[in-house]
DNA sequence: GATGCTATGTATAACGA
DNA sequence: TTCGTTATACATAGCAT
């Protein structure tokens, strides 16, 4: 559309991509906004650039939140718990990272190493051995 | 567009509304890919006709729960109730524990240390030496 | 009503400043 | 970069099935 006929897939150059998004983006909340004019319909656009820049358009009649019931009604997907669960999972996900990078950061200290056999001590101490280095190393700059 | 210009104000005439709606949904949730595509965007739409159907479009690397966790960020609008809101926060919190044990994990591996200045490096080297000699001391009872 | 077909109005890709 | 401008490609209003 324009001067020349594009393919539909991702714009490599940057700059062009900013600007077509941008001119896309007005072209589509036009677009939103007629249909909701001429047909009384709902809508509900939220769009995010690159950039992380959001752009949101939703028909004066509603709200959000009213689309997002219907939207729970009409398609049985129920948003709500699967977002809280979602959370819950990440959460839990999250919480298991930490906790082993707790035990790895307690055993580079020297801490709660009596678990451990003998291979993984030699490891432990290799890795520590390579810490020591790299910090010497830089330390000789000053 | 088409055949002649019409202004844009509800259609009076409900087969030509109908009409149009069908068309034009189509047309914006092609748009709708099409940004998606070319512009890296992620993109929610959600449409509901008078006549109640409901048509949606999601960005493919996106879910309409990450867009609504991300609109929640971007626009300060509670869309959730306060639970969702403290399973956030326990997030943000735990993904933040995390963050400063990797870093700290990645200082004791001698890694991303440019940034630190003399007395945090000799602090560090004291560290690893502690730790050392916790293990080497452990390794000496096999 | 739904679908397919154009003539026409719009959106926009490539430029230019 | 970020604006306009314009030549084109695209979307679609009005008809015809």
């Amino acid at each position: 559309m324009g001067r020349g006929k594009i393919e539909i897939k991702r714009i490599e150059n940057s700059s062009n991509r900013q600007v077509t998004y941008s001119k896309r983006k007005n072209g589509i909340l036009k677009k939103a906004k007629e249909i909701t004019v001429l047909c009384d319909a709902q809508v509900s656009l939220i769009i995010f650039g690159s950039s992380g820049k959001m752009h949101e358009y939703i028909s004066p009649s509603t709200t959000l939140t009213d689309v997002l019931d219907r939207y729970h009604k009409a398609s049985g997907k129920r948003l709500w718990d699967a977002k809280h669960e979602n959370l819950s999972n990440e959460i839990d996900r999250v919480k298991k990272e930490n906790e082993s990078m707790q035990i790895e950061l307690r055993h580079l200290k020297g801490e709660d190493i009596n678990s451990l056999n003998y291979k993984e001590l030699m490891a432990l101490e290799e890795a520590l051995d390579h810490g020591l280095d790299g910090v010497r190393e830089k330390k000789a700059i000053f």
